[in-house]
RNA sequence: GCCGGAGUGGCGGAAUUGGUAGACGCGCACGACUCAAAAUCGUGUUCCUUCGGGAGUGGGAGUUCGAUUCUCCCCUCCGGCACCA
């Protein structure tokens, strides 16, 4: 027989799959259950497919023939997010259209997915920047609108002078660019929102209905942020003008010594003719200004400046009649215009941050929440005192006293008591007393979805003369990106340089109307992709209502942890928002969500272009083979952990291959009933283990399992013919040959899932571990059910334990088939 | 600082509800084959050892007949977030 040879066989199937049009599944088929498995689509870079793309392709196209055999209807779709900037930055760089560009990159991508034999269907071509998806991307924006979901805002924003663009407060990674690394500035830009906070609340429960990393979802819940506590009013003295501010603390509002704005806040102008320094104020309104996010973080150390001849009033002071009513207002960049209502009273006593500012500031601290004593904040466990046993004993006096408040730098954070009252009641008591409204702040905040850039899909907007915005009109989609500009970056949109553009809205809408000029941000197009699958070629609808019941939700979604955030936040707000709209009727797109973990260099660090260590699959396959690649790409680790790259390491499944190719040489007729208990078991196992995702103990017991058969003289074909039939999801095309090759029927694929004899997967005899208190000692080997007294006796008369057990045996404790123990 | 996750041989990693720690693979060593090498096959491979044993899953306590697994404290590494009122 022929030397296994990864060369002569991988590509004849690949053809053969492709001639028999094998992975393109029959979205209309009622016969089977229905799984719907999904990558996370790729984003067709200049770099091609590297790694990461290879272990993910690997995993879901394991299952996809994994399920398939096992009788279900399987979807496994494949598309290209192919909007976006880096596109469009290579353009700039070499002139060549971003259209032409993505296109070489998706045939390039193709071509790789394709010699890894991953078993994509690729039917309707979801590739977001085709007008085919685009039309759909702006059919949706465009019921957003209609309901109320778009609005327009001028807003600062975090602006990329490298890029020239917007950036989202999620794509600024340490206020930097998280595309190019540079520095975010702040800028006043106009652009449409999306009301992603609508939907908070149902974003945060409705993460019990999924089944995700655990870690997955208390990051998005913590990214969504849900603070409870009360907006309370604050008059301004001798104004008409009212201070309201968001506090989780209502119950400190009589420790409010002093108020703080945000910069930025309407009300520093509204009262510039009562604001005595106002010169100073604008000076520090200014500088705050300039500086971004990223400056403002940098210095701990408090700064502002007092609105001076303003002074607010603290209104549970002032209901009680006590003294200390008017406090002082202050403006300092520490307080966020983008958080609550960009406005805080301080509590120095009970805040930090507010601690310090009194500190810089010389302002009064006041105590009003008593610790509770040391006993009850010593059984109550979280109730209070972070570091109260590591004071001296005359401040734990104090504080029980109730003297000082006291935490690391004398705040008492947590909750105790206002006078009797635990603190939690105080809250919604002392909120009724000064009118305030309790009510739930998140820390999301709405999508800005414009860019000023040319490569992404156009936002479906036309101006009236009036300047009133009005969606384009379902009749005039896709409304197609303009192709007469040039993408040098100038700070405008690029769209205003194309002249089609603005004749074909003066030519639909009249004269005087004009275009927006601004195309979305690229999570938009990935928001819904999933949607489109179950139904890619229609051109009538989105997805049809018919298509999307059958299919969705996504029962099994694989990728990066990466996307825990925002891709995978702003898809489940697009389901809900359109469920809102009647558009669906599901709530959640991805039932069963897993991360594929990251593929690192040696040295742990993740691979990149810039560092040049990036492996490229494609070398791997040209030495080692496809199947190779794959299955080590599954074994090197559990599909969620990291993988530290090692080449060496890949050649311990070229030859586990290798081995299975010349086991075939043994086949014959008769039985072997010793193999085929092996193959039974590895049946059993493998199954299992690709079920719960656990590549690498299946591979490891097909392994076991070829090693056993390597020693034996003959293998019966029918047995060998189901250990190919396992093995095919992990490496179908040697699979394929070899089954070829001993008379198999057909494609592997299409084939059934075998099925183990239960039978033969028990064994009649175990090695049973003999301890003596615990201590392994011996071993016997003995029927899985065999008694106590047997055991013991099997146990005993191994002679092996005289000289543990001659003291005499306290106790014997004896789990069949896992352990007998004496304790003496 | 806060929130996640993880620490097991030379390396990647196994180990159902607490039940024989180190499966499987890489590497390494020795042997067979060979003039020789590669490939292949076979054997061995946690550490220490006076060859009786002893120690051992980041460290320290605890529960248990028995702990990689459960509880408490601590250390280290990785990822994410960060003045969120």
């Amino acid at each position: 027989m022929e030397e296994y040879s990864h060369k002569k066989i991988e590509q004849k199937w690949q053809e053969r799959w492709r001639e028999a049009d094998l992975f393109k599944t029959d979205k209309k088929d009622e016969s089977k259950e229905k799984f719907y498995i999904l990558d996370m689509f790729t984003y067709p870079s200049g770099s091609g497919l590297h790694m990461g793309h290879t272990e993910q392709g690997a995993a879901t196209d394991t299952l996809y023939r994994f399920h398939r055999m096992n009788g279900k209807n399987v979807l496994h779709p494949q598309g290209f997010d192919s909007f976006g900037l880096p596109a469009e930055n290579y353009a700039i760089k070499t002139g060549i259209h971003p259209k032409e560009s993505t296109n070489i990159a998706i045939e390039t991508f193709r071509g790789q997915m394709n010699i890894l034999g991953l078993a994509y269907d690729f039917t309707g071509d979801v590739t977001t920047s085709k007008p085919s998806y685009y039309k759909w991307t702006q059919w949706i924006f465009g019921k957003f609108f209609e309901n109320g979901l778009v609005y327009k805002k001028v807003s600062k924003v975090n602006w990329c002078s490298s890029c020239n663009t917007v950036i989202a407060n999620e794509q600024v990674v340490n206020g930097a660019c998280d595309r190019c690394d540079t520095e975010i500035e702040q800028k006043e830009v106009p652009g449409f929102f999306f009301k992603i906070t609508d939907f908070a609340d149902d974003l945060i429960t409705d993460l019990d209905k999924v089944d995700w990393p655990e870690h997955t979802i208390k990051n998005q819940r913590n990214w969504i942020g849900k603070s409870e506590g009360a907006y309370i009013d604050f008059k301004i003295k001798n104004t008409d003008s009212k201070l309201k501010v968001f506090t989780t603390r209502p119950d400190t509002i009589f420790g409010a010594t002093y108020m703080v704005l945000a910069p930025e806040h309407p009300l520093v102008k509204e009262l510039k003719e009562k604001i005595e320094n106002y010169d100073e104020v604008s000076a520090y309104v200014n500088s705050s200004q300039k500086k971004t996010e990223l400056e403002r973080m940098e210095g701990k150390e408090k700064t502002g400046v007092e609105l001076k001849g303003i002074k607010a009033i603290n209104p549970a002071r002032e209901k009680s009649q006590m003294d200390n009513t008017l406090i002082p207002v202050f403006i300092s960049d520490y307080v966020l215009a983008g958080y609550g209502t960009g406005a805080i009273m301080a509590v120095p006593a009970h805040d930090e941050r507010d601690w310090d500012f009194a500190d810089e500031f010389k302002l009064q601290k006041v105590c009003v929440i008593k610790p509770y004593s040391f006993e009850e904040s010593k059984s109550g466990s979280q109730r209070n005192l972070i570091d109260f046993d590591k004071a001296s004993v005359e401040q734990q006096q104090e504080i029980l006293d109730g003297k000082i408040c006291h935490n690391r730098k004398g705040v008492l954070m947590g909750s105790g008591q206002f006078n009797e009252m635990d603190s939690e009641k105080a809250k919604k008591a002392i909120s009724k007393f000064v009118g305030g409204k309790i009510s739930s702040n998140y820390r999301l905040r709405d999508w800005s979805i414009s860019r000023q850039r040319y490569w992404g899909c156009p936002i479906p907007i036309v101006y009236s003369p009036e300047g009133e915005a009005k969606f384009v009109g379902e009749e005039n989609l896709p409304w197609l990106l303009p192709d007469d500009v040039d993408f040098i970056p100038t700070g405008e949109a690029p769209l205003t340089k194309s002249k089609e553009l603005k004749e074909r809205v003066e030519k639909l809408f009249g004269k005087g109307w004009t275009p927006e000029f601004d195309t979305m941000d690229t999570f938009v197009d990935s928001s819904w992709y999933f949607l489109r699958y179950p139904d890619s070629e229609n051109d009538k609808d989105f997805s049809s209502a018919e298509m999307l019941k059958k299919w969705m939700p996504v029962d099994l979604y694989i990728g990066g942890a990466e996307h825990t955030y925002m891709h995978l936040l702003y898809a489940r707000f697009f389901v809900k928002a359109m469920k809102k709209m009647g558009l669906l009727d599901f709530d959640e797109p991805f039932k069963k969500l897993r991360h594929q973990g990251m593929v690192n260099d040696q040295t742990g660090k993740k691979m990149s272009k810039s560092k040049g260590n990036v492996v490229a699959p494609d070398d791997m396959v040209e030495r080692f083979g496809a199947d190779s690649t794959r299955m080590y790409m599954l074994f090197a680790s559990p599909l969620e952990d990291d993988i530290l790259w090692n080449e060496t390491n890949i050649v311990g499944l070229y030859r586990f291959l290798e081995k299975v190719w010349k086991q075939s040489e043994k086949i014959t007729n008769t039985e072997n009933p010793e193999a085929k208990k092996i193959i039974h078991k590895t049946i059993k196992k493998v199954g299992s283990d690709t079920e719960n995702l656990c590549f690498n103990t299946a591979i490891s017991e097909m392994m076991k399992c070829v090693n056993f058969i390597s020693k034996q003289e003959t293998v019966n074909k029918e047995d060998f013919l189901s250990f190919l039939e396992i093995l095919s999801p992990y490496a179908p095309h040697v699979s394929e040959e070899l089954y070829e090759k001993i008379g198999g029927k057909g494609f592997l694929v299409e084939q059934k899932w075998p099925e183990y004899d239960a039978a033969l997967t028990v064994d009649d005899l175990v090695t049973l571990g003999v301890q003596v208190n615990g201590k392994k000692r011996c071993e016997i080997d003995i029927s899985p059910d065999a008694s106590q007294e047997e055991a013991e006796q099997v146990a005993k008369k191994d002679g092996c334990l005289d000289k543990w057990i001659a003291g005499g045996i306290k106790k014997v404790v004896y789990v069949p088939g896992r352990i007998l123990n004496f304790v003496v």
